[in-house]
DNA sequence: TATTGTTTGTTAGTAGAGTTTACTAACTTC
DNA sequence: GAAGTTAGTAAACTCTACTAACAAACAATA
């Protein structure tokens, strides 16, 4: 009876008539601390080895700070001694220290190729150290699941250092969360593909869609700029941008999903989106392999090639040239089959783009083709989970 | 002759022989500090006047950091105490604190009107106290400097509370130390303006292209959500970019210059800038106000009209589609004549954005036009301030 | 060869930031 | 009046990075 009334007493005067939620996340000295520590093993990931002192210059922090965190990631193991330094010079010599580059491995999974799901064990540089593929049949989407979650803990199985976690490219809307909202391929819609593959593993995950995974991959290990859109060609046409040196996420989670964007003003081929004139029907490699059967059998095959090549490059650039405009993006990267993209292609989208720019000197943005392009998803979900786990970029 | 010795050899092992240059800015517990003390600024600038324990729930800090950081603020005048609260429940009333919104203005300077210099005095709420304008005749840079730091210093005599500094919208191309690196309209080119303005002054000054100004302005006081554009129209066409909560500032600090960005595949009319079917041939306040003066001159002169309008809406939504599909916005805002833009022109802008992206539903982006254009580089440039000196946003 | 100067890394002690614990003040409810 | 609730503060503790001082280990030099 009497905790009837205390309930109601204190329902009724609940703290915030008003109602403020905790929103905003204040900051503590061990946010401070974490930033710190992420920042010594940034450093060392991508200038490598050097000693405490170094490091104490380059991040100005004091010697006696600098120490103390790299013996806290000794200890965690993200970071090694390697002994003395050989360099020549009056003084104590130093002893350099590393991000255990032997010790830490992390997996990798692409699953937006064609009719096959593949994964691979990689190191901290993004080496591929062990690769796995599975062939899909025709299998539904539950399926599919089953194959993925199977996939990883087989790949997990063939580290053969301490795994930082999972990294997943997939095609499809994937939400902050790691949920894949719809991804048409695979006839998914609300996978929550994240804690699905952490349930099953154990292990850190994090999964975003294929193209945001490659772009990060060419933001890190390709040299790539704070500007950047990197378009994926494969079934479809997708792309991931980084924006000021971040990834653009978008208010729904469906930034770079580019392939149904209407290009010019003249009409173009009916899409099975029920539009006409989609990117998707002058750029993905199915559209464009078509194409190109079609002009193999013309009269003459290879200026007709050459005509395909060059139009489809020439609507990527339509399409692009007011991102690229309005973003003051400093590059612009193709990822795809070298042999449809290089050449005639990748010519035509340079010599469009700016064209249709205001023209500036020298010019503002570099247009090329992506290394590794085999690879690229699969290094780029590895470097998701580095960023993740290890605050290195 | 030793101290000679000494410098040889203290240069010739200099260290870092490799060259490790301090770039990276560590976080020290006072960074915590500044970061905890903008929040409270921020939760009470945008939730409104609350107490100590209030503020304590919202922020996840504990009362007695609370106390401390709240005590801290109103001795450095950015908060005061209101008295008490008169809800009525149990315990100890509450006293309400709220940031300083009587003791502390912003003066906001708006360059991009046609031949007229505006400023204005403005409370921390984006509200107009007073303003200024200075006439342009033909002036040369030289001279549009002098008469922008004369209004400049006017404009903070009239101030009637303690001034946070001041914020500038200026046509152009600005980086981010705040030079304008180039103004056709002006003839400026690398014209420090900031550090000319502070010089001047003597106080804090921010200074941004007009329509970056103005997007954060919608940004802050129009409701504008994290992944927005707007577009400014007015003598050129230019626009600001909000991704993911940040501007977008872009490789060459211009984002958002999409006036000369070919539109459509079907021509257009030669712009001054050499090419021809550039945005701002449709879209400028010229080019419309031309287009509609020629129409008046036509049999049909309403119908005529309606077509100018409707046309120059297509062409900035086949310009934008691409923007907003990659981007993932969620939000078009259009400022400008609303004269000139309400209407068919607006109808058009909406109804060919939608038809050139993958539909889904409901209509992922609103279109619509900015409350109170005539203002908005003003309140933006006070947000900019704002933003820098309190950590509001 | 002994001395001087340089550089590294560590120990000891201190200042700042936020937390927990415990308290007082000032209400409402019963 | 007694009981319960909420706001705000004081004291003691923890964590973080800093300054000061020092030993170790080297090169250069007299």
């Amino acid at each position: 009876m009497e905790a009837i009334r205390d309930r109601q007493v204190s329902d009724r005067y609940r703290p915030g008539s008003r109602r403020t939620q905790r929103t905003s996340a204040a900051t503590l000295p061990s946010d401070g601390r974490a930033h710190n520590l992420s920042l010594v093993r940034q450093t060392l990931h991508s200038a490598g080895a050097m000693s405490r002192a170094e490091l104490s210059r380059t991040l100005g922090l004091t010697r006696v700070t600098v120490s103390d965190l790299v013996s806290e990631l000794i200890e965690r193991g993200h970071v090694v001694e390697l002994g003395q330094s050989d360099e020549v010079r009056p003084g104590k010599p130093a002893i350099l220290v590393d991000i255990n580059r032997q010790g830490l491995q992390v997996i990798g999974m692409d699953l937006a190729e064609n009719s096959v799901l593949r994964a691979a064990v990689l190191d901290l540089d993004g080496n591929i150290l062990h690769r796995m593929e599975r062939e899909l049949a025709e299998e539904t989407g539950q399926e599919v699941i089953r194959q993925v979650l199977e996939l990883a803990s087989e790949a997990a199985e063939r580290a053969t250092a301490t795994l930082l976690g999972i990294g997943v490219g997939t095609p499809g809307i994937v939400n902050a969360e790691g949920v894949v909202t719809t991804a048409p391929n695979f006839e998914w819609k609300d996978v929550p593909l994240r804690s699905l593959i952490e349930d099953h593993t154990g292990l850190p995950t994090l999964v975003s869609n294929d193209a945001d995974a490659a772009v990060h991959a060419h933001h890190t290990f390709g040299g790539g700029s704070d500007d950047t859109v990197l378009v994926k060609i494969g079934r479809g046409v997708g792309s991931g941008l980084i924006v000021g040196g971040r990834r653009a996420r978008g208010a729904h989670s469906a930034a770079g999903e580019i392939g149904h964007v209407t290009v010019g003003t003249d009409g173009g081929a009916m899409c099975k989106c029920g539009k006409t004139g989609c990117l998707e029907t002058w750029m993905s490699v199915p559209s464009l392999e078509r194409a190109l059967a079609e002009a193999a059998a013309s009269p003459q095959p290879e200026a007709a090639a050459g005509v395909v090549l060059r139009e489809a490059g020439e609507r990527l650039a339509i399409a692009l040239a007011p991102v690229v405009g309005a973003l003051d993006l400093s590059e612009l990267v193709l990822s795809g089959p070298r042999e449809l993209l290089a050449g005639p292609l990748l010519d035509a989208v340079r010599q469009t783009l700016l064209s249709r720019l205001l023209h500036r000197d020298p010019s503002p943005v570099s247009v090329r083709l992506a290394d590794d392009a085999e690879d690229i998803v699969l290094r780029g979900a590895a470097v998701m989970v580095l960023w993740n786990q290890l605050g290195v970029s």
